[in-house]
DNA sequence: GTCTATATGAAGATAGAC
DNA sequence: GTCTATCTTCATATAGAC
């Protein structure tokens, strides 16, 4: 759809170290069980196996670790809106978005909570200039232009409910697969797409 | 349907002194905008205006308050899950369990985001038995007996989009009866329920 | 890239006066 | 019911050696 807007304003995939990487995966599981704040640089040591030092070599405060992981997951996403806006129609487009997300979400089942739920990671997304714009633009996609109250509630109920079923006790022990299958169907009957 | 059942387990009815109640109430927005782990005592005795040992001598523990905040809101849940038993037929009761909770989660909305997201209150629900019977009697009235995926799915995905979509940065604008109105008409949709 | 050691502050929590 | 003062533990963060 617009392919050069987006070309312009890509996240920075900045490259990272195997040390900063171990530092990136560590962090997202824990903030996964115990949010942001609940995640302490002691934690995130002990689970890689070295002292605080080591990680603060890695980066230099807490913020940038929480920023790291959050461009680190979204990556995925924007990738995913890169596709969508490739496609010719709206309709193509929102199908492949919805495909794409939700098979995403799936593969980082567990994660997504981190990113989705977390106040701080809540707010990053909301002040950070490059991640707001990559929200806008799924947003955009999902949407159309002008939207009443009739087509934004579906869609902050579908964001809402994608993140929260792959993460759900209801669902644990449903394998990704079928998760993935029947969270599409289940989406495309919320948005009144055809199937 | 088991009115006697749910009568042996009602969720404790403490009665709370009026510093009590300032100290929940203060402690349930913040827990809403912060996170539990992100709020601290000091936080909360600053919202009141009083010292921290005076919070300290409503509740001896941090944890304390933070059971007394998830009671607290559990009540009105209690309440739309013991509305819907009382139903006659399962169609029935799911319907007006659907109408309850929507109700409240539109009426608490920005509180719900302290209860539902949060990792400390997600394992307070988890294994405090009290709480645990209460989502148990929840979801035995939306999923029925033996639920598989595709049942399991829905309900799930529901649970989470309502509790997302109404404290949705997409939905701040609607005002609560229209979210009402139109939470309860796409939650239908969701479950396959007659409108 | 990693360590030990340390500075500094804020967290949860208590003692005892008013 | 509230206060000031204090204790202890843990948090973020840095210095400097290997």
């Amino acid at each position: 759809m617009t392919p050069d807007a987006s070309v312009a304003t890509r996240l920075a995939s900045i490259p990272r170290s195997a040390a900063q990487t171990r530092v990136i995966t560590a962090a997202l599981e824990l903030f996964a069980e115990h949010g942001v704040s609940g995640t302490s640089l002691q934690m995130i040591a002990d689970a890689i196996g070295v002292s605080k030092a080591a990680v603060y070599h890695q980066f230099k405060t807490k913020d940038e670790i929480v920023l790291a992981t959050a461009e680190t997951e979204l990556i995925g996403l924007e990738a995913a809106v890169e596709a969508a806006e490739a496609q010719e129609d709206r309709l193509r487009a929102r199908e492949v978005l919805l495909t794409h997300v939700i098979s995403l979400a799936v593969e980082r089942r567990g994660m997504v909570s981190a990113l989705q739920g977390d106040p701080i990671m809540v707010r990053l997304l909301a002040e950070h200039e490059p991640f707001r714009h990559l929200i806008d633009r799924l947003y955009g996609l999902l949407l159309g232009e002008n939207p009443g109250p009739d087509t934004r509630v579906p869609a902050a109920m579908l964001s809402a409910a994608i993140g929260g079923a792959v993460s759900h006790p209801l669902l644990a022990d449903v394998d990704d697969e079928t998760l993935r299958v029947q969270l599409l169907r289940f989406a495309r009957r919320l948005l009144d797409l055809p199937h």
